[in-house]
DNA sequence: TATAGTGTAATAGTAAACTAATACACTAAT
DNA sequence: ATTAGTGTATTAGTTTACTATTACACTATA
């Protein structure tokens, strides 16, 4: 995995966990790769990724079972919760940038629809 | 100031600047603030403030007159760029963020709306 | 020419994130 | 009971951002 070295290895871990969970690669209930499988995949230290999960399991996404492994909760309540806080930080930080920078709404949402339409032309390129 | 500690406190002070620049505080030609007084005003050390003018002086975007002070580049072309380059990026994060979490261009555009709605409703709570 | 204001450089020390290595504790299955 | 697979804890060492401090170099001006 390549990280972005302005940012935590063990928030962006954090990141790509929940990120699994959302889009069904770590399923509610299911347990999740083994921590030295984890920092062999991510290419980082067993410490690093047992930072992240502990975070995790304090925020109740993951259950730790000790001799058995590292489970997403099955709670599905707080799983919509987490998604929803992710998506709605993301878009809280582009607008408060923005918003520094003099941008108003109006020219936020046709600022981000013509960079879709940028990155659609793109894709016509692949 | 108020940092986010996740990010390093010299890439902020590069955004306070440049952000400083585009809604005019600081203009083009003009002498900025002195190093000892924007550690002063941001609460860090001079080395700090002296790093983050470094890379934008690497970047164009600022001048450094030894024994004058600090200016802010009389080229409008690369302070345009800069400015452009800036909001483009945080379209980019957001984009490939929520991409991954497999949420289509279209609910993108709709979820901003919404943010946007749900902030103009706090504001009458000011 | 003396002085105040400026940028620049260098050294030393601290704190946090990360790595490396080892050991321990629990679980499940043979 | 032994063993393989798992989470957990600890210690030591590296790297990087940051701070603190001091010194130096240049500019403008009184």
């Amino acid at each position: 995995m390549d990280f972005d070295d302005r940012i935590p290895i063990y928030y962006q871990i954090k990141q790509y966990i929940c990120q699994e969970i959302i889009v069904g690669h770590f399923k509610p209930e299911d347990k999740i790769p083994a921590v030295r499988q984890l920092a062999l995949t991510l290419t980082v230290n067993v410490n690093t990724i047992q930072r992240a999960l502990a975070e995790l399991v304090n925020d109740g996404i993951l259950e730790s079972k000790r001799g058995r492994g590292n489970f997403v909760t099955a709670d599905l309540k707080r799983l919509n919760e987490m998604k929803h806080s992710i998506v709605e930080e993301q878009l809280a930080l582009v607008y408060d940038r923005l918003t520094d920078l003099q941008i108003t709404p109006e020219e936020m949402v046709r600022d981000l629809t013509d960079y879709i339409d940028k990155r659609k032309g793109e894709k016509q390129n692949d």
